[in-house]
RNA sequence: GGGCCUAUAGCUCAGUUGCGGUUAGAGCGCACGCCUGAUAAGCGUGAGGUCACUGGUUCAACUCCAGUUAGGCCCA
C-alpha cells in the first residue's frame, strides 16, 4: 500500500544537485589542483587581469631546508587570501614565491650528510652539494605550498641562488660600497683555535668546563670626583674573571650605574665593591670579620675613576653597563672589548680601544711580550703567577661552569675580535632616514610602527660578513705584499658580472687574475698581486635586497615598490628591517606600503610548539585528513595578528564551520537545479518582501566582508560569512523558503522569484568565500547554473549595493523579533509532539506601530514566516517585558493537507487521490 | 635579565574610528526537544562569563593608570 501523500510528493520540487554533501576534500582537492595546473589557471588569471591596476604582494623567502610547518603554512595561506581577494576585486595581483637558499643551516646539514668526505672536497664541490640540497627542499616545499591551494608562479620562483639574483646581490653591495656605506672593522666572534676558524652562534655547544676563578686588584690612578677622598694610596678596585688570559686586553672596568657600591677598609687598603656582593666577596676571599665600611656611593658616581692596568702600560677606565649583575664577582666587571660581545658594544659606545693580541691559533702575539707564543690556555697559569708576584692577586680558585665548545672538535672556544665587513647604519644619516621612511608605512598591527622605530634606533652597525662557504662571496681583494684589504666598487662590479654569467662559484674557482679589475694596484704599496676575500655575505643581506632582485621582474607583472609584506613578527629584526635599510640606502624610499605581521602558531593551551613537547601540528597531516580548505578556514578564522592556536579541538571546530557553509551552498545549488538565470529570472518588482530582505542582508554582508578583506582582517570576514549562512540563510530565509520552493509550481512566479534571489545569493556568496575556501568555492561555482568564467578565481567581485535598504532593515528587525517571540511560544506546543504547522498563532501587538507593521506584512506572509498554518491579528494588548507581542498558540482548524502539510480546509485533489488544500490544488492545476 | 606584545563563555571572535556610560553579545560546541521533503542534513529552546589577578583614578571601569600572574616574539 502506498504511503499516504506519496503521489503528491512526486509533484514537489525537491532540491537536486551534483554538489555532494560530503566534501571528501583529501581526495577531491588534489584532483582540482591537477585541473588548475593543466589549465594553467595562474597564467589565465594573469592574462585576464592584464593592464588592470596592480596589487603586489612581495613574498618573503622561507628558508629552503625543511618541511612546511604550521607557521609557514599559515603565512602562505594568508598571503594567498590577499592575492585571491585582490584578484577578485579586479586587480592585477601577481604572486612570485621565493626561497632563501644560502646560509649556515644548509651548510651544516650538508656537512652532516657528507661526513668525513667533506674534508677532501673543494669549496666549489661543497657549494654544489649545498645547491643540490637547497633545490631538493625547494621542490619539496613547493609541492606542499601548492597543496594548500596557493596560486603563484611556482615554475619560476625566485631563488637567492639564481645567477640573476646573485648578480643583484653583488650589484647592491657594489652600490652601497660606492656610496660609502661599507667598511671593515673588528668584531668579536666565537673562534676555535684548533680548527682555526670563526664559528657562528649555532656552531657552538655548551659543556661543563673547569675554569680559573680569580680576583684581581686594580690600583686607582686618578679620582677627579674624590671617590677615595683624594687619597689614592691603597685605593684598590677588585675585579673577578674566569679567563685570566683576557686580562692583557683589559681596557676598562664596568659598573652598574644604579647599584650601590661600598668602600671598605681592610688593613692599610681600601677596596671598592658592590654592596650587594660584599658578603659573598668577603667569604670567597677568606676575609674574617666584616671590614669597616668607609663610604657608600652610587655606581654612576664612580665613572670618573681611572685605574692602572696591573701589568700593561695602559689605563683602565670606568664605564657604565646595564648587564653588570649581583650574581657573581664584585660588581666591577673586567672589560676587554676584543674578547666579548658585551664588552665590545660597551667599548664601541665609550670609544674604548679594541686590544686583541691573540692570533688565529690562539697564541699571544708580540703585543704581549711576557707570554708571546704561548696559547691562551697555557698562559693562564703564568699570568696568575705573575699577578701573585705583583701582589694584586686577591684570590684564586677553580670553578666548573657551562662554557662554549666547538661543535666539530669539541674543544673550548674563545671570543676573539676579527676583521669583519660592516654596513655603517649612520652613514648619510641612514638610520634617521629609515626611521622617517618607516613613518610613511602602514604597519599592522599598529604597534609595529613603534617596534620598528625602536629597533632601528637601537640597532648596531650591520655585520655583513660570515666566515662560511655557502653564500654569496664578498667581493674584496687583499694585497699579497702588504696584506692591505682593497674594497673597491670596480672589484664588486667585476664579481657581479661574473656571477651573472657563471654564478657565484666563479669567485672561488676562477683564477685570481679574472677577479682583478684591469690596472688595479694596492693603494698602500702599489703591488699588483692579490688574493681573494673568502668571507661570504650575511644571508640577511641577500633577502634584504629581494625587493630589488625580484620586484624588477616586470615580465612577470611585478614592479617596485610593492603594496604589502606579510610575515611573522620575528621579521621586525629580520626581513622587514633589512629590506627597509637597503631600500632607503639605495632608493631613498621604503619598498612596501603596508607591512602586516602574523603571530606565532601555538597549541590549544597557548604554548609554543616544540618537538620535545610533542604538541606540533603538521599542516600536511591536516590536508591529508581533513583537506586544505579546512586549514585555510582555520587560518582565516583566527585573529592572526596575535598568536593563533592550533590543535584537535580547533580543527574540529573548523570542520564544523566548514560543514555548515558547505551544506548551505548545497541547499542553494539544489534549489537552483531547474533554474536558468537567462530565462527564468524575474524582475525586481516580482520579488517578495522576504526576498528583498535576504538581498538586503546580502548587500550588508558584502559591504562588511569587503571591508574586512581590505583591512586584512580575515577573521571578521570568516565570521560574517559563517553567520550569514547559519543565521540569515539557514535558520531564517531558507527555512521559510522551503514551502515556496517545494510546493509552488515549478515555473510559478513566486518560486522563480525565490530562485532569482537564491541565485544572486549563491553566486555572490561563492565569490566572497573564494579567497578563503579556494577549493570548495570553485566546486560550488561549477555547479551554479548560467554562463560564467571557468573558475571562481576569475570572477569579478559582486556588487549588490543596490539592495541595501535601511528602512527595510528597521521593519525587519521588528518582524524578526516577533518571529522570535512566536518560536519561543511555540516551544511547549512542539514539546507536546505537535508540528509547528499544526498551530494557529494569535498575536496581540505591544503598540499600534507594531500592529500596523504586522498588518501591512499580512497574516498570509506571517504564517509563512513563522512556518505555522494560520495567523490571526487581534489588535493591541498589554505586553510583558520587552516583548513586541503577546503570542497565543492554538491548534489550527481544518485538516492536514497531504501535500504541503499545512492545516487548511481541503478540496478535491488529483483523481483517485486524497483531498488537498486550495493552494496545492491551484499549483497542480486541479479545478 | 631587557624591549615589544597578548589575556572577554569549553572553542573562534565582537564589544561602536587609539576618546569610560543600560542587564557584556554572536556563532560553534554542549544539554533537551522537534522534523524525517537540505537527512552522516535541517529547525527550536536552554544552560554557559568575578571581562586573567590586585590596587588606584572616577558619580560610573571590560574600557583609563600602576603593579602582579600566565603565555608569545625578539634580544641578552
Amino acid at each position: 500500500m502506498a504511503k499516504p501523500g506519496k503521489a503528491y510528493k512526486e509533484t514537489l520540487n525537491l532540491p537536486r544537485t551534483d554538489f555532494p554533501m560530503r566534501a571528501g576534500l583529501p581526495k577531491s582537492e588534489p584532483e582540482r589542483l591537477a585541473r588548475w595546473e593543466s589549465s594553467d589557471v595562474y597564467a589565465r588569471i594573469r592574462e585576464a587581469r592584464d593592464g588592470a591596476e596592480k596589487y603586489i604582494l612581495h613574498d618573503g623567502p622561507p628558508y629552503a631546508n625543511g618541511e612546511v610547518h604550521a607557521g609557514t603554512a599559515l603565512n602562505k595561506i594568508l598571503k594567498d587570501v590577499i592575492v585571491k581577494f585582490q584578484t577578485l576585486r579586479g586587480k592585477d595581483a601577481p604572486y612570485v614565491p621565493g626561497w632563501d637558499c644560502h646560509g649556515l643551516p644548509i651548510e651544516h646539514r650538508v656537512a652532516k650528510e657528507l661526513g668525513p668526505k667533506l674534508r677532501e672536497m673543494s669549496t666549489v664541490e661543497i657549494r654544489s652539494a649545498c645547491r643540490e640540497f637547497a633545490l631538493r627542499f625547494v621542490d619539496k616545499m613547493r609541492g606542499q605550498f601548492k597543496r594548500l591551494g596557493v596560486f603563484g608562479l611556482w615554475e619560476k620562483p625566485y631563488l637567492t641562488l639564481d645567477r640573476d639574483y646573485e648578480a643583484v646581490t653583488l650589484e647592491s653591495f657594489r652600490a652601497l660600497l660606492e656610496k660609502g656605506y661599507i667598511y671593515k672593522g673588528l668584531r668579536p666572534v666565537y673562534w676555535c683555535s684548533t680548527c682555526r676558524t670563526a664559528l657562528a652562534d649555532a656552531e657552538v655547544e655548551y659543556h661543563d668546563h673547569q675554569s680559573h676563578s680569580i680576583y684581581v686588584a686594580f690600583s686607582v690612578e686618578a679620582d677627579p670626583d674624590g671617590v677615595f677622598d683624594g687619597e689614592l694610596g691603597g685605593a684598590r678596585v677588585p675585579i673577578w674573571t674566569t679567563t685570566p688570559w683576557t686580562l692583557p686586553s683589559n681596557v676598562a672596568v664596568a659598573v652598574h650605574p644604579d647599584f650601590e657600591y661600598l668602600i671598605v677598609r681592610r688593613g692599610g687598603e681600601r677596596y671598592l665593591l658592590a654592596a650587594g656582593l660584599a658578603e659573598r666577596v668577603y667569604s670567597e676571599l677568606g676575609w674574617e670579620g666584616a671590614p669597616e665600611v668607609v663610604k657608600r656611593i652610587k655606581g654612576k658616581d664612580l665613572l670618573g675613576l681611572v685605574c692602572r692596568h696591573p701589568f700593561m702600560e695602559r689605563d683602565s677606565v670606568f664605564v657604565p653597563a646595564d648587564y653588570v649583575t649581583l650574581e657573581q664577582g664584585t660588581g666591577l666587571v673586567h672589560t676587554a672589548p676584543g674578547h666579548g660581545a658585551e664588552d665590545f658594544y660597551t667599548g664601541r659606545k665609550h670609544d674604548l680601544p679594541i686590544v686583541m693580541p691573540v692570533d688565529d691559533s690562539g697564541r699571544f702575539t708580540d703585543e704581549v711580550p711576557l707570554w708571546s707564543g704561548m696559547s691562551v690556555d697555557e698562559a693562564n697559569g703564568p699570568i696568575i703567577d705573575h699577578l701573585g708576584e705583583l701582589g694584586v692577586l686577591l684570590g684564586a680558585d677553580r670553578v666548573s661552569h657551562s662554557y662554549p665548545h666547538c661543535w666539530r672538535c669539541k674543544q673550548p672556544v674563545i671570543f676573539r675580535a676579527t676583521e669583519q665587513w660592516f654596513l655603517d647604519v649612520d652613514h648619510e644619516d641612514l638610520r634617521q632616514r629609515a626611521v622617517e621612511a618607516a613613518e610613511g608605512v602602514n604597519w599592522l598591527p599598529r604597534w609595529g610602527a613603534e617596534r620598528m622605530r625602536a629597533m632601528l634606533e637601537q640597532r648596531p652597525d650591520w655585520c655583513l660578513s660570515r666566515q662560511r662557504t655557502w653564500g654569496v662571496p664578498i667581493p674584496g681583494l687583499y694585497c699579497e705584499e702588504c696584506g692591505e684589504l682593497i674594497a673597491d666598487a670596480r672589484i664588486a662590479a667585476l664579481a657581479r658580472d661574473l656571477a651573472a654569467e657563471k654564478g657565484c662559484d666563479a669567485w672561488f674557482s676562477e683564477p685570481i687574475e679574472s677577479l682583478v679589475p684591469p690596472g688595479l694596484k694596492c693603494p698602500k704599496c702599489n703591488a699588483e698581486k692579490f688574493r681573494r676575500e673568502e668571507d661570504i655575505l650575511d644571508v640577511w643581506f641577500e633577502s634584504g635586497v629581494s625587493h630589488l632582485a625580484v620586484l624588477k621582474r616586470t615580465e612577470d607583472g611585478l614592479r617596485w615598490p610593492c603594496e604589502v609584506y606579510l610575515e611573522g613578527g620575528d621579521q621586525y629584526r629580520g626581513w622587514f628591517q633589512v629590506s627597509l635599510l637597503t631600500a632607503v640606502a639605495l632608493k631613498d624610499a621604503p619598498p612596501y606600503a603596508n607591512v602586516v605581521t602574523n603571530g606565532w602558531v601555538v597549541d590549544e593551551t597557548g604554548r609554543a610548539m616544540h618537538k620535545s613537547v610533542g604538541n606540533v601540528v603538521n599542516p600536511d597531516d591536516i590536508c591529508k585528513r581533513w583537506g586544505a580548505d579546512i586549514l585555510r578556514l582555520w587560518a582565516a578564522s583566527g585573529d592572526y595578528m596575535r598568536d593563533i592556536g592550533l590543535g584537535d579541538e580547533i580543527i574540529k571546530q573548523s570542520t564544523e564551520a566548514y560543514r555548515r557553509i558547505r551544506n548551505t551552498l548545497r541547499f542553494l545549488l539544489g534549489n537552483l537545479g531547474d533554474f536558468d538565470p537567462a530565462a527564468d529570472a524575474v524582475g525586481d518588482d516580482r520579488l517578495e518582501k522576504l526576498d528583498r530582505w535576504a538581498l538586503h542582508r546580502l548587500a550588508l554582508l558584502e559591504r562588511d566582508v569587503t571591508a574586512a578583506f581590505e583591512d586584512f582582517e580575515f577573521h571578521r570576514a570568516s565570521h560574517l560569512l559563517h553567520n550569514f549562512c547559519a543565521v540569515d540563510l539557514s535558520s531564517v530565509y531558507l527555512d521559510v523558503l522551503k514551502d515556496r520552493l517545494y510546493c509552488s509550481a515549478a515555473d510559478s512566479p513566486r518560486r522563480r522569484a525565490a530562485q532569482t534571489a537564491l541565485y544572486r545569493i549563491a553566486e555572490s556568496l561563492t565569490a566572497y568565500l573564494a579567497p578563503i575556501l579556494a577549493f570548495t568555492a570553485d566546486e560550488a561555482w561549477e555547479n551554479l547554473p548560467g554562463e560564467r568564467p571557468v573558475t571562481v578565481h576569475l570572477a569579478d567581485w559582486p556588487d549588490n549595493s543596490r539592495w541595501e535598504d535601511s528602512e527595510l532593515e528597521t521593519r525587519w528587525n521588528t518582524l524578526l523579533s516577533v518571529r522570535e517571540a512566536v518560536l519561543k511560544a511555540l516551544e511547549p506546543f512542539r514539546a507536546a509532539k505537535r508540528n509547528s504547522l499544526d498551530a494557529l498563532v494569535k498575536l496581540r501587538a505591544g503598540d499600534e506601530d507594531t500592529l500596523q507593521l504586522l498588518d501591512e506584512y499580512g497574516p498570509a506572509n506571517l504564517k509563512d514566516l513563522f512556518i505555522v498554518s494560520s495567523v490571526e491579528l487581534q489588535g493591541v494588548g498589554e505586553v510583558e517585558d520587552e516583548a513586541p507581542v503577546i503570542v497565543e498558540v492554538d491548534v489550527a482548524g481544518g485538516d492536514k493537507c497531504p501535500r504541503c502539510w499545512h492545516v487548511e480546509e481541503l478540496v478535491p485533489g488529483l483523481p483517485g487521490e486524497e483531498p488537498i488544500c486550495r493552494r496545492c490544488a491551484d499549483e497542480l492545476g486541479v479545478d
